[in-house]
DNA sequence: CCGCTACATGCAAAACTATGAATATAGTGT
DNA sequence: ACACTATATTCATAGTTTTGCATGTAGCGG
């Protein structure tokens, strides 16, 4: 159930069928919440998780859950730098699905990622960054 | 759980994380392609019921447990005209949604609507415009 | 190599969704 | 009022998603 989104690299030939799963896979990634918030923390640019965490706040093993979800329908890529894995967009056309649907159920689309109480980050980037 | 979009007609107060519960509705109901093949055929305007299940090759109360959450969602409306019931797109913003969806996984956008076979709906409307 | 930090994964119970079959309803013609 | 047509709803079952908990893994510092 790894399923990724159109591969530009590979050559290899994908269905109409396979596409409309690919497809229905995109919108279910953004049925949740919690996704969603993720992806607009990362809208800004890439985050650790442990950011996400503190600004979520969602538990650890809860956000992993979540970006693997991201990971497997091929909107986020990660990267390791030394202990902290950071997180980024590499499909940022979801953001227009994401302003498009915030527009039609009335959403301000461009307001802070969420409201949680921003606790600090306690990664070296973060903390040299924001705070 | 009959969750309906920013309805700009009634007041009522909508909290932050009821539009959030929209905004995953909304996605929610682009999930399904059965779902989003009925808002491609009512693209080009209002269909009856009997229109989509020769269409789409589905089975009448398939069709209409779909379209219930379609209109659930706030994204369709039914008016009846005699014994057909005919429903119509009233958030045409949900075509921005299906095409970005579909030009991110690499889907043609204007593509006829489904591959069934495209039978014939013998409602007095279907057969006066197009058979 | 040991323990620590930052994440990821596996698992299982609860909650939700999809789908077919049966049934209900609303209008139409006689 | 009756039978008929077009569509909606209800219900039960199978399947999927969610979510917390426990555990696993990879790199870093000593």
């Amino acid at each position: 159930m790894s399923i990724v989104l159109a591969s530009r690299e590979s050559s290899k030939i994908v269905t109409e069928e396979e596409k409309q799963e690919q497809l229905a896979q995109l919108f279910k990634a953004l049925v949740h919440p919690a996704r969603i918030a993720i992806l607009d923390i990362l809208r800004n640019g890439e985050q650790c998780v442990c950011h996400l965490e503190a600004n979520l706040g969602y538990r650890q093993a809860y956000i992993s859950q979540q970006l693997a979800v991201l990971r497997e329908a091929g909107l986020i890529q990660d990267h390791r730098d030394g202990l902290n894995i950071y997180y980024r967009i590499v499909r940022p056309e979801v953001f227009a699905l994401i302003d498009v649907g915030r527009a039609m159920v009335g959403m301000e689309i461009s307001r802070s990622p969420l409201n949680a109480p921003q606790t600090a980050c306690p990664c070296p980037r973060c903390a040299t960054k924001s705070d």
